[in-house]
DNA sequence: GCCAACGTTGGC
DNA sequence: GCCAACGTTGGC
């Protein structure tokens, strides 16, 4: 295990298709633990494999939801490391370009912290004005991966809440 | 189901 | 290096 950096935890939205992996599938989760695999993005990839560290948060948001909402709240407890989904021919998320030695896709490990008893929907993100700059607010968005500034985890908590 | 936004691919 | 075509994301 790598050691932990000292910084400052830095805070970040995670995209999920709830379909897929939900925030309750995250607490079902053993240990309430997952790698976050499948990120296929390269922007999103350097954030998973630079800058996302242990300790920092995670706004957990369902996209794809009627309506689209951040569900809850999520930890890094891992940085990152080589997504060993990209070495499985079994996996969706297969890639032959990538290699052991030279890894193309990176994930992290997170774990559930809270699930919002009120989640916070796209459309109140979209109607706070001190969300205004906020990332998955803005059109055509589509990055999965997204930094979050500590007002914007500041004022989605108190709304949540 | 539609379509805007965006990333990637590949011909030139 | 340009850019058209194509595929994907994701809100609506």
């Amino acid at each position: 295990m790598a050691p932990t950096r000292s910084r400052r935890p830095r805070r970040w939205l995670f995209k999920s298709e709830p379909d897929v992996f939900s925030i309750d599938d995250l607490a079902a989760a053993p240990d309430r633990t997952t790698f976050w695999d499948g990120v296929r993005n390269y922007q999103a990839r350097n954030l998973l494999r630079d800058d996302i560290q242990p300790g920092d948060g995670v706004l957990y948001y369902h996209s794809g939801a009627n309506p689209p909402h951040v569900a809850g709240v999520a930890e890094v407890v891992r940085g990152g490391y080589p997504d060993p989904t990209q070495f499985d021919p079994a996996s969706p998320y297969h890639d032959p370009g990538s290699s052991a030695d030279e890894p193309r896709w990176y994930c992290v490990d997170v774990r559930f912290v809270e699930r919002f008893a009120r989640p916070v929907t796209l459309a109140e993100l979209k109607a706070a004005p001190a969300l205004s700059a906020m990332m998955v607010t803005q059109r055509g968005a589509r990055l999965s991966v997204q930094p979050v500034t500590e007002k914007e985890w500041a004022a989605v908590l108190k709304m949540a809440r």
